[in-house]
RNA sequence: GGACCUGUGGUGCAGCCUGGAGUGCACGCCGGCCUGUCAAGCCGGAGGUCGCGGGUUCAAAUCCCGUCAGGUCCGCCA
């Protein structure tokens, strides 16, 4: 992983003055020759030459440097060290073009051994690569590696950057409390039993959201809080139960404003990590990315974009082929895929949940009129050859239309699903992910398309007694114009819901929020929510909502994402400092743990025999 | 709740399909040699409950069942 242009340099600060230590292992350099510095780090790597000569590698979070020590010497891997030396110019030809600090070197060095280390339990040198679960047990020495130290500083440096660009912006940043009441909608809360109040219990937020609508009533204005939200549900690569949110909320504004924020932070961010001026930052709406991409978080980093067939099957013979739509997905030069391949994107289009993929390989594709046998002049088979399980069950015309509708011109495999239209977009959309992740990576590996999807439907899927769920949350505000629609055809229903996507990653989503509780009545009956508990739910909001809410609206970044992906991490553990695994463990702490009769009887908690 | 992959000296792996002595590689560690290395080199050495439990078998790292742990994914994440 190349981490050098996210290094955030240690120098550009004011603590000149660095303790025991006058400068950084990292940031020795020519400038520095003929200079005596003392400097303070790990043992990274001892090469012994003789008793007359040892290599010692100095490292500290900075870098590294190399020690000439002509002496014999006790050192091992992991000591911490402080040492003070002459800063040399390397012999010539003994230069490291791999070390920052290669053409120079410490000599004439004074060695202080200031702690002395057990070897470690894996090697924190940059080209080995222990276990995660190993790192994980032992954090402390993981973090050490330089790799895992970039990533601490780029994380701290992407939150400075953050909060000066909302400060910028205007916004005041608010701390609002952990110790939250419970919210019945939404994910799985943590809960807090207190000690006071015996039996009751306090949910830690899964986001600060009726908090922040909570300061917009009283006239913040514009909030923001670089925020610690807790879920409790399953595990991912980019999901951990906590995780830290930039979160933010402003008063009279529209969609178009709250974007137009987080674009200026965004642009920010990349602009001091990437050195990108003038970042492109798209908007799609819901309907185009799943039409043609096939999700609602398209990755935009390459093409092969689903193409509706629907016209050229809308007679077709082929009962397949007969279905609400037709779409396909074109992978360039992928006819010379082999049969067994063909059969895994079968199985993983049904695993999927289609019905089943027609797999179409294009040979060659001719010229009409250009045959070069005058005996059979312009036989289909001169100008087109599909190979295909399904080639006989479709006409000529229906052949030369896919052909020219997909562009095609020969060494292509085309896929095809048929079906029920949105689960046909999605399962196209998950094989193109993985067809074309491939080219996502190489095309260019610090590509990053930032994407706006806005318009989502106000309404997804239905609960288990039947009623609509919201797709956002149901203080998101319908689109004006679809509000009449929000008793006729809910389903029909806009929201001012917008989500932000790089990559294909989803870094957060926002909304501009209901204000008024005329809205908020019909929306709630929409979604089965009846007065009584909408009170009982989220009475204090209500409430609130009575003694004049201004309109308003807001986002939340994914900073754990954003920072993962800016890292070239493709796992959000390797930006936070202490994960947790899949299942929820602390492999280092060993967190959770039972606690001592004592503990739970203060607590009121009675716990029964683990369930088996 | 479910699917798949993984678990072998301190670390990373091979061995498993097709059962036959803990058999191998690399790194690290310990000792020795070595005056310009930098993932140093050379020589020697130590280090193992093959995750755990059960089963099949004359015999299990290897086959079967269960279980624990790690990972990826589905469900879940308003």
């Amino acid at each position: 992983m190349n981490n050098k242009e996210n290094q955030i340099s240690a120098s550009n600060r004011l603590d000149k003055a660095v303790g025991l230590r006058d400068k950084w292992c990292g940031e020795i350099g020519v400038g520095d020759i003929g200079e005596k510095v003392t400097i303070c780090g790990w043992v990274a790597k001892t090469r012994e030459h003789s008793q007359h000569l040892s290599f010692v590698d100095v490292r500290d979070r900075s870098g590294m440097i190399q020690c000439v020590i002509d002496s014999v010497v006790d050192l091992h891997s992991e000591y911490v060290v402080k040492v003070s030396g002459q800063v040399t110019r390397r012999p010539e030809g003994t230069e490291n073009v791999e070390l920052e600090t290669g053409s120079v070197e410490l000599t004439s060095c004074e060695v202080e051994v200031l702690n002395s280390s057990e070897t470690p339990p894996f090697s924190l040198g940059k080209y080995s690569e222990a276990d995660e679960s190993v790192r994980l047990r032992y954090r402390y020495l993981d973090l050490r590696r330089s790799k895992m130290l970039n990533n601490l500083q780029l994380r701290s440096a992407i939150n400075h950057c953050a909060r000066n660009a909302m400060v910028e912006q205007g916004f005041t940043e608010v701390e609002t409390p952990l110790l939250w009441t419970p919210t019945p909608e939404g994910a799985r809360e943590f809960a807090v039993p207190s000690r006071l109040q015996k039996g009751s219990f306090y949910v830690l937020p899964q986001s600060p959201q009726i908090a922040k609508q909570l300061l917009m009533v009283a006239g913040v204005d514009r909030y923001f809080q670089i925020a610690r939200c807790l879920r409790d549900e399953d595990l991912r690569a980019d999901r951990q139960f906590e995780f830290t949110q930039l979160d933010i909320e402003a008063s009279f504004v529209t969609m178009h404003d709250i974007l137009e924020i987080v674009n200026h932070v965004i642009r920010k961010i990349v602009m001091v990590v990437r050195q990108v001026e003038h970042l492109a930052i798209r908007t799609m709406t819901w309907k185009d990315a799943l039409e043609n991409y096939g999700t609602d978080k398209p990755d935009l980093r390459f093409g092969m974009e689903l193409v509706d067939l629907g016209e050229v099957f809308r007679e077709t013979q082929f009962r397949a082929f007969q279905a609400e739509v037709v779409k396909a997905i074109v992978v360039e030069d992928g006819a010379s895929l082999s049969r067994s391949r063909l059969d895994q994107l079968v199985d993983r289009a049904k695993e999927l949940g289609a019905l089943g993929l027609v797999w179409m390989k294009i040979g060659s594709v001719g010229v009409p009129g250009n045959s070069s046998s005058p005996d059979h002049p312009n036989s289909l088979e001169d100008i087109i050859s599909i190979e295909s399980p399904v080639a006989k069950f479709l006409q000529d015309h229906e052949k030369e239309q896919l052909i020219s509708k997909l562009g095609l011109s020969g060494g292509e495999l085309v896929l095809v699903v048929a079906g029920e239209h949105r689960s046909t977009c999605e399962i196209l959309g998950q094989l193109r992910l993985e067809l074309g992740s491939r080219l996502a990576n190489e095309a260019n590996e610090d590509a990053l398309e930032f994407v706006w999807v806005v318009d989502f439907p106000m309404f997804d899927g239905t609960d288990e007694a039947g009623n609509l769920q919201a797709a956002h949350h149901p203080f998101t505000m319908p689109h004006i114009e679809d509000l009449e629609l929000l008793e006729i055809n809910p389903k029909a229903v806009r929201s001012q819901a917008y989500d932000l996507v790089l990559n294909g990653w989803e870094l957060g989503s926002g909304s501009i929020r209901i204000h008024s509780n005329e809205i908020q009545s019909r929306v709630f009956k929409s979604l089965g929510i009846t007065q009584d508990q909408a009170q009982e739910r989220f009475g204090f909001l209500l409430s609130a909502f009575r003694y004049g809410a201004p309109p308003h609206g807001g986002f939340a970044v994914g900073m754990d994402r954003l920072i993962a992906l800016l890292a070239r991490e493709d796992n959000i553990r390797e930006v936070i400092a202490f994960p947790k695994t899949q299942s929820g463990l602390d492999m280092m702490t060993g967190a959770p743990k039972a606690l001592s009769k004592r503990n739970l009887q203060e607590l009121g908690l009675n716990v029964g025999p683990k369930p088996n």
